[in-house]
DNA sequence: ACCTGAACACCGTTCAAGT
DNA sequence: ACCTGAACACCGTTCAAGT
């Protein structure tokens, strides 16, 4: 890549972090390249599609994601890491308006830009899944599909302006489906 | 209204429900009202947004299942009542690709022509879960709000369409966070 | 190689002009 | 009263023309 579409490229790229913090993730491309005063067509080839550009977005982030599972699955119990794993989840999330309907839009798409990021994401959440099952921490009628899904649903909803207050109470709940309550707990009377 | 506005009104109405369910939500209301064969303007003015539309058409079948609500909790167990309560709610969101997300957007916002409606829909779930806690068969520590974001989250997962084959099931697991589990049943080994 | 402006086909909104 | 076509300001896509 010559020097100046390299620097075109980054500059765009932090622009367009700005805009998407303040607008979302439906934010117009026009807008973006007029304020980082580059030609739309500009943009439009260096990410030919909007997913494209949030795959460069999001790819450190997802990134740090999938490892914290790994540091998840070292250092804390079966259910204990689930449950850490769902509030990590839910901040990823919230940190980008929109990502998780794109993220499912993507995550059965081969030819998707992020669709790489979304598989590492699930099999990452799978592995936490199995390792709870196989302790019997978790519910083992369900596989790594089903808490995708219920990922996606969670994340879905803390996104919705009227729901982002209920954001942990509903990762609560949520994540009280998926681990075994064990005898003792405060459910009963 | 004179006799052809009447006539116009509920023939476009009528193509609507083709066009969206052919499309979706988010179909083009240009689009609408050139297969109705009338000028979009004309549109505009009886549904003067995308939302009146949707509750125009939303509003029997809306009718039809906080009713079925008052059949439930006459007719089942109050845990019983609150699974088959799902089942309808993802029947009725299945029905309509995008509803959730217009009814999440609507439930706080007063302007809303869909407001009353999703008000309608949150205060009858509501009355099935008090029902439920008050029985015991339901966790003491959520309230209608709560519930509303579990169907609102369901809802959209299962509008996906790579979540929709796993509807069933995230039912039955959401469903599970909310009815109490009582002793005997099949969770442990 | 890389960038750009302009043309294109869409969208929802608005309104003056018709019956 | 009710309808309509046209103008408007937007969108993402595409491409010939510039450096």
């Amino acid at each position: 890549m010559r020097a100046d579409a390299r620097k075109n490229y980054t500059h765009v790229l932090s622009v367009a972090r700005d805009v998407i913090a303040e607008h979302g993730v439906n934010a117009s491309m026009r807008d973006i390249a007029r304020r980082a005063g580059v030609g739309l067509a500009t943009l439009l080839r260096h990410f030919p599609t909007r997913e494209a550009l949030y795959e460069a977005l999001l790819c450190t982030n997802l990134d740090k994601l999938t490892q914290k599972a790994g540091e998840l699955e070292a250092a804390k119990s079966s259910d204990q890491a689930l449950l850490s794993w769902f509030r990590n989840w839910v901040a990823f999330v919230q940190s980008y308006k929109g990502v998780v309907t794109l993220m499912a839009a993507a995550h059965t798409n081969p030819e998707s830009p992020l669709y790489a990021s979304c598989a590492a994401v699930h099999s990452a959440s799978a592995r936490l899944l199995l390792r709870a099952q196989a302790e019997g921490t978790a519910r083992a009628d369900m596989n790594g599909d089903d808490l995708f899904a219920l990922m996606a649903a969670l994340g879905w909803a803390v996104d919705q302006p009227s729901f982002a207050p209920l954001a942990d109470h509903l990762s609560h709940i949520i994540a009280g489906a998926i681990v075994t309550s064990r005898p003792g707990d405060d459910q009963s009377s």
